[in-house]
DNA sequence: GCTAATCTCTCGAACATCGAGACAATCCAC
DNA sequence: GTGGATTGTCTCGATGTTCGAGAGATTAGC
C-alpha cells in the first residue's frame, strides 16, 4: 500500500514540474510583453538556431502548432517588437527564413540560461548512477506519454 | 565533460516530458472540442471535488489566472456544453460553487485517469529506493524552478 | 513554356480575454 | 437593527489572437 501511495504522488510530482515549468515561460512572457504563443515561438526558433539551422514561417506553424494566417500575425508582432527578422530564402523565394535579433537571444539565453545553469547546478548533489536512474525514468514516463498522446494506433490500410 | 553532457540531456528531457504532457492536454482539448484554458479550469475543479471541496468562481479564477470577467464567459461556456454547473451557495449566496457533471467527470477519469495508471504501471520496473531517488529529484528540480518563478526575493520593508 | 504544387500573405469573421462598472448579498461598527 | 464598506459575480464594450478561404508569387515537373 506505501508504495502505491509512493507512486502517485511521484506522478503529482510530475505534473507540479510541468505547471511550474509552464508558470516560468508565463513569466518571462510577462516580463516582456509577449503571450504565451510568442514564447514558444521564439523558443522554437532558439531552438532551431542552437541547431545551427533556421526555421521558416511554416516549420514555425507547425512547430506551435498554428495555421498561416495566425504564423504570418505572429511573426508581424514579433518583427515589430524586434525579436525576430524575416528573412527571404534566396535559394527558394517564396520561403521566409526567421532569425532571432541579437537583443532577443541576449534576453533568453540570460532567463533560460540561468534556469539551466541552477538546474545543472542542483544536479551536482546526485552521483552518475542515481543521475541515469533519473534519465531512464524521465525516458519511460516520456514515452508512456507520448503514447497516449498519438492517436489509437489503428490497422493500417 | 561527459558528465555535462548526461545533465543537459537531462534537462532537456525535463522540457520535453513538460511539452508532451502539455500536449497530453491539448488532445484531450481537441477531443471535447475545448480550448487549453477550459481543460485548465476543469482540471482544477476536479482536483477540488477530488479533494472533497468545491471551487467558487473566485477560486477558480485564481486558480487559472483569469479575471472575474473571463470566468464568468469560461463558466457561461462549460455550462453550456454540460460539464459544469453552477450551484448558488446557501449560506452565502453571493457565492457560486462549481459541480462537475457526472459525465465531464467520467470522461476526465478514463482520459487522465488511464494516462494516471499508465504510469503508475512503468513504474513497476523500478525498484523503491529508485523511485525514491527520483522523487528527490524532482522535487529538488521543482524548487529551482519554483525559485526562478517568483519575482526576486528583494530586500524586505 | 505551361500546369500543378508549394509557400506566404491578406481579408473578414469568430472567439477569448480584459477593464470598468453595475448589482446583489454579507459583514461590521455603532 | 441600520448604514456604509466590503465581497463575489455578472454585464458591457474594446482589444487581440486565431482561423478558413482565397490571392499572389515562386518553384518543380513534364
Amino acid at each position: 500500500m506505501g508504495r502505491d501511495v509512493d507512486r502517485q504522488e511521484l506522478a503529482l510530482l510530475l505534473r507540479r514540474l510541468t505547471v511550474e515549468l509552464d508558470a516560468v515561460g508565463q513569466r518571462f512572457a510577462e516580463l516582456h510583453g509577449l503571450n504565451r504563443t510568442d514564447v514558444r515561438a521564439l523558443v522554437a526558433v532558439m531552438d532551431a538556431a542552437r541547431r545551427g539551422t533556421s526555421l521558416t514561417a511554416g516549420a514555425l506553424g507547425e512547430a506551435v502548432d498554428l495555421r498561416s494566417a495566425s504564423v504570418t500575425a505572429l511573426v508581424d508582432r514579433l518583427e515589430r517588437v524586434g525579436h525576430l527578422r524575416r528573412v527571404r530564402n534566396p535559394e527558394d523565394r517564396r520561403r521566409v527564413s526567421l532569425e532571432m535579433s541579437d537583443t532577443a537571444m541576449a534576453a533568453g539565453g540570460e532567463f533560460f540560461g540561468g534556469l539551466q545553469r541552477d538546474l545543472m547546478a542542483a544536479m551536482s548533489d546526485y552521483s552518475d548512477e542515481e543521475l541515469e536512474t533519473v534519465a531512464r525514468f524521465l525516458t519511460a514516463m516520456t514515452d508512456v506519454i507520448v503514447r497516449h498522446q498519438r492517436p489509437e494506433p489503428t490497422a493500417r490500410p
